[in-house]
DNA sequence: ACCACTAAATGAACGGCATTCATTTATTAG
DNA sequence: CTAATAAATGAATGCCGTTCATTTAGTGGT
C-alpha cells in the first residue's frame, strides 16, 4: 500500500468514537464480519488513545484497552495500523499541532523561540513515553511534525539564520526541550541525598540552596525548579544561538 | 576517584558471573534449596545485565535471559532486586562511574564542562532506553551517580559559581545531554521530508544545506550531524552559564 | 448480473513477559 | 537444639502484542 502520502485526505470524518451503543442494553457483541459502515479509522483510533492515554496514563494504553474504547476487538485494529508502535507515532503526530508556533513571523525572533520552546517542552512533559518515538521517528510520514519544522525554520531564516545553522539549531534547541520535559516529571526531591549527605559536602550544599528559593516567578521563568532550570537554558541557548545571525 | 561511596564495601569479590560450570557436561540442573556458597549478588546481577545489553541489546535484556545468563532461576532473581526496573538501576549507576570527570579541578571550567558533557552524552548514547529512568530516579539509593554530582558540584563551586544557580545550571546542561543522546541514535536522513518537500520549502532547504557539511572537524567537534548540533549548543551553554560566576 | 478480489470485522490462539508462591535446603541467632 | 531467615527451584498466573482462520460486505471487471 503506502500510497504516497497523506493518511484520510479528504474523508467524511465519521465520529469512530461514539461506537454507536444502538440504545440496547450496553455492550451487545457486533456479529462477524465486515460492517455495512467502517466503525474504525485512524483518526479514530488517535481520539481514543489520546482519551485513554489522558484517563488511564500510558501505562493503561493497551492495544486490549484501546480496541475496548472503540468497542471492537483487539485484532480489528490491525486493518488499520501495523503494530502499537504505529499508534503511538498517530498520537505524537497529533501533539505536534499543539506546539505553538504563532510567535514566529509576528515579533522578534527570540519570542517566537521562547514561545514555541516553552509549549513544546510543556506538551511533551505531559506525555514523556512518546520522547523516545519522536527522537527517532522519520518525519515523512508525520504532516503535523514536519509543518511544525517547516513553520519553526521559515521563522530562523527569516531573522537571518544562515542556510547551514538552521537545522543544527533547532536540533539542540529540540535536544534540550526534550531532556527538559523527563525534568518536568521528576519527583521534586529527587536530589535529597539521604543518609550519605555528609559525604557529599558540595552537592548537598548546593542542593539546599537552590531549593531554598521560593520567590515571586520573573518574566517567563514559572514556579518550580524545572521552570527556573529550563529558564535559563533556554535563555542561554538564545543568546548563544541568537549571535550566528548574519 | 569515587570511590568514597559503592556498595558491598569489603566483599569478598567472589566472581558470581562465571557460574562454575563443574567440567561436566554444560547445562546441569542445580538442585532445589539454598546452596552452600551464595550464586547470586548485586554486583554480579549488574554484571551479567551489562553483558547481556551488550550482546543482545535493551531488547534482550529480560528476566530470564538474566537468569540464564547466570545459570539461575528467574525467580532467584528475586531474592536480590524487586523489579527489573530495579536491575535498570544497578546499571545506570554503574554507567555513571563511566563519566568522565577527570576534567575538574585540574584546569578551567569550561574545559572540565566539556569533558564532562561530551563523556556523559557519549555513554548514554549507548544506553538511550535507561534515560527515562536516570531522569526520575532519586538520588538516594545510587551511589556512583550521588558521587559524580559532587564532583561536578564542587567543580562549579571552585569556579566560582553562586551556590543556588549551581543545581540550575547542571539540570540544565543534563537536560541538553540527554536530548542529545537521543539525537546520537537517530537515523541520518531522520529529516528527509520525502514526497511533500515541495510544500515544506524552507525547511527542505534547511536540511539540504545542513546536511552537505562534510569538512574535517575541528577542536571538539567532531564528524556527525549529531556531533555539530551538540558542539553547538555546548558551547552556548557554557558561554551563557559562564556569565554568572563571581 | 455474475464473479473474483479486497476490506473490515470477530474470536481463538500463541509465545513471551514480569512477577508470585509454595517448597526445599542451608546458614545463622538465641 | 531450635526457630528464624536467606537463597535457591519449579510451577503457575495474568497480561500483553500480535497472528490467523473465518465471516461478511462492498467493488471492479467482463
Amino acid at each position: 500500500m503506502l500510497e504516497t502520502t497523506n493518511e484520510r485526505a479528504g474523508m467524511p470524518a465519521v465520529s469512530a468514537t461514539q461506537g454507536r451503543p444502538s440504545g440496547s442494553a450496553g455492550t451487545q457483541r457486533r456479529r462477524a464480519g465486515r460492517p455495512s459502515a467502517a466503525v474504525l479509522d485512524k483518526a479514530g483510533i488517535t481520539a481514543a488513545a489520546l482519551e485513554l492515554i489522558n484517563r488511564k496514563g500510558y501505562d493503561g494504553l493497551t492495544m486490549a484497552a484501546l480496541a475496548r474504547e472503540l468497542d471492537v476487538a483487539p485484532s480489528a485494529l490491525y486493518n488499520h495500523v501495523a503494530s502499537k508502535q504505529d499508534v503511538l507515532l498517530l498520537v505524537e503526530d497529533h501533539l505536534m499541532s499543539l506546539v505553538d508556533v504563532s510567535g514566529f513571523g509576528s515579533g522578534a525572533w527570540e519570542a517566537g523561540v521562547r514561545t514555541w520552546a516553552w509549549s513544546y517542552r510543556d506538551v511533551f512533559a505531559a506525555h514523556t513515553p512518546l520522547i523516545p518515538v519522536i527522537a527517532v521517528l522519520p518525519v515523512t510520514d508525520a504532516p503535523q511534525t514536519l509543518a511544525m519544522y517547516e513553520t519553526v525554520s521559515k521563522g530562523f531564516a527569516d531573522a537571518g539564520f544562515p542556510q547551514e545553522h538552521i537545522i543544527p539549531a533547532i536540533v539542540a534547541l529540540e535536544s534540550f526541550i526534550f531532556g527538559s520535559a523527563y525534568d518536568v516529571t521528576a519527583p521534586e526531591d529527587i536530589f535529597e541525598s539521604g543518609s550519605m549527605a555528609e559525604s557529599t559536602p558540595y552537592f548537598t550544599a548546593a542542593v539546599r540552596s537552590s531549593a531554598s528559593r521560593r520567590d515571586a516567578p520573573a518574566g517567563q521563568e514559572r514556579g518550580r525548579p524545572a521552570d527556573t532550570a529550563f529558564h535559563r537554558g533556554l535563555e542561554a541557548l538564545i543568546t548563544g544561538f541568537g549571535a550566528i545571525r548574519k
